[in-house]
RNA sequence: GUGGGUGUAGCUCAGCUGGUAGAGCGCCGCGUUGUGGUCGCGGAUGCCGCGGGUUCAAGUCCCGUCACUCACCCCA
């Protein structure tokens, strides 16, 4: 029974998934950035001071617990990002954490949401982040935007991707240089506009956040801008307002742009995006998107930001950079429309065939030898007529059937149906062969 | 949490104004007596989501319920 919103999949398809986390572990550990994982639960409210998410979250209780006491509550909850507990995580072990600290994390997180499309229950996020004491540089906001624009052009089985990046700073100053009443009101309107209309965003800017029908056009203006360079500079003076902050922020978002020149391909674009706003209100500075192309109804799949206060123990403040992505969002999607699958749905390269029973410890001698040279192999379970056991490799995608004979041994490749001589101390297939590969279909409309 | 849609074979679905369940794909077998795929022939498979009601009779109508799904909200 499929429980909504906690999918499971089938072999090839975690075979996929466990493409994916390889290549990305290999990226951030290329970049320097340590592994962790947090325990899954954290107090209910260490996660509950963070936005207003408390009713996502799943509550850990004892099945014997009494409901009636609530001192037998246990006042945990499982964790439904990787940010929160690795804020938790930097303040518990200060005393021995090097600063700056770069980490990754991916685990699975919990949401108590409507599953949909692209939205669940149970997901894993693949995080990074750099985090220091007292303060950041601003280069780590470039290091973190490189790293998983690399990360992500590494996965070049998937759709191409849009990294959107846009700074808080920025808006803010643009919107307190317009004399904008209301910041955060502002913020909120202009967030919606790839769900609604800009003319309903624009009526919003007047009505909600009290502007001026000139001012709501200024800012529908500037989340217009857009531009793979820091052409955008410019088009934002053009707009004639100014503001010290404006002034930084466009500074940072140039240098984060400029420092992301050369990572864009036909796969992976990285743009300024002006209209990324991103609804949590803990980012203080660059904000990050990112969109899959036909697949922009999911919204964005990977995202993060800066944020100058992560943790802080009262006396210390942690600031941090990081960015998460959604692998659940991206996978599934891609696996339910059919695009994307492996090239077998078990490891194994070769199927050495049993001609009977007597025979079996000849073949598995034979499997033995294979496997000792890296060659995943299994036996056939049982002696059936040969037609059989080929077809037995078909279903799971296995390449190769060894036919075991007294004078010599031979191998067939099924999908080609040649058939050589071969000796298991030397036969060596493909190497693209050993694996099970990654298999992208194109979008067929 | 709010609102819409849908539940029939392993999968995708069809089943008219109620008369006791079908197709394609897949699966199994045979043709092919130890080498699959193509082709031909044959075969198996259903608590028609669940519970109740109306009726001589319910997959079909009514009520309830659960599940799935889409949108809102929010987000990876």
């Amino acid at each position: 029974m499929a429980l909504s919103g906690f999918p499971e999949l089938l072999p090839a398809q975690r075979f996929v998934e466990n493409a994916v986390l390889d290549r990305l572990r290999h990226t951030f550990e290329l970049h320097g950035f340590a592994p962790l994982e947090t325990r899954a639960v954290e107090p209910l409210e260490q996660m509950l001071r963070k936005g207003e998410i408390d009713k996502e979250v799943y509550v850990l209780r004892r099945l014997h617990a009494d409901p009636d006491d609530a001192a037998d509550s246990s006042g945990l909850g499982l964790h439904f990002d990787l940010t929160v507990p690795f804020a938790r995580y930097v303040l518990e072990n200060a005393g021995h954490l090097e600063f700056p600290f770069r980490r990754y994390q991916i685990q699975k997180v919990w949401r108590g949401e409507r599953p949909q499309t692209g939205r669940y229950r149970e997901f894993t996020q693949a995080d990074i982040d750099v985090v220091a004491r007292d303060s950041l540089s601003f280069h780590h906001d470039v290091e973190v935007a490189r790293v998983m624009a690399e990360a992500l052009a590494a996965l070049d089985f998937l759709p191409p991707l849009r990294l959107q990046i846009n700074n808080r700073k920025l808006m803010e100053g643009f919107f307190l240089g317009l004399g904008a009443p209301d910041v955060p009101a502002v913020m909120r309107a202009v967030d919606r506009l790839d769900k609604v209309p800009s003319e309903v965003v624009g009526q919003q800017l007047v009505d909600d956040a009290g502007l001026t029908l000139e001012q709501a056009a200024q800012c529908l203006a500037l989340a217009g801008i857009r531009s793979l360079d820091s052409s955008f500079v410019s088009s934002v003076w053009a707009l004639g307002v100014s503001h010290p902050l404006l002034d930084e922020g466009l500074g940072e978002l140039a240098a984060v742009i400029d420092g992301c020149a050369g990572i864009t391909s036909e796969r992976l674009v990285v743009e300024a995006d002006l209209r990324i706003a991103r609804g949590l209100d803990y980012y203080t500075g660059t904000v990050f998107e990112t969109r899959m192309a036909g697949f922009e109804s999911l919204g964005s799949i990977c995202s993060g930001g800066r944020y100058d206060s992560l943790a802080s123990d009262g006396k210390v403040t942690y600031p941090g950079v990081g960015i998460s992505l959604g692998v659940t969002r991206l996978l599934i999607p891609l696996f339910q429309q059919g695009l994307l699958t492996a090239s077998r749905s078990v490891p194994s390269a070769v199927l050495v065939a049993l001609p009977d029973d007597d025979a079996r410890a000849m073949c598995d001698t034979i499997a033995q030898t294979l496997r000792a040279r890296g060659i995943p192999t299994e036996v056939a379970a049982s002696p059936q007529k040969f037609g059989k056991q080929i077809r037995y490799a078909e279903r799971r995608g296995i390449p190769y059937v060894w036919f075991p004979g007294a004078e010599g041994h031979e191998v067939k490749d099924i999908r080609s149906g040649d058939q050589v001589g071969a000796d298991p101390a030397t036969w060596t297939p493909p190497f693209v062969d050993l694996q099970p590969q990654v298999i992208s279909q194109k979008v067929v409309e």
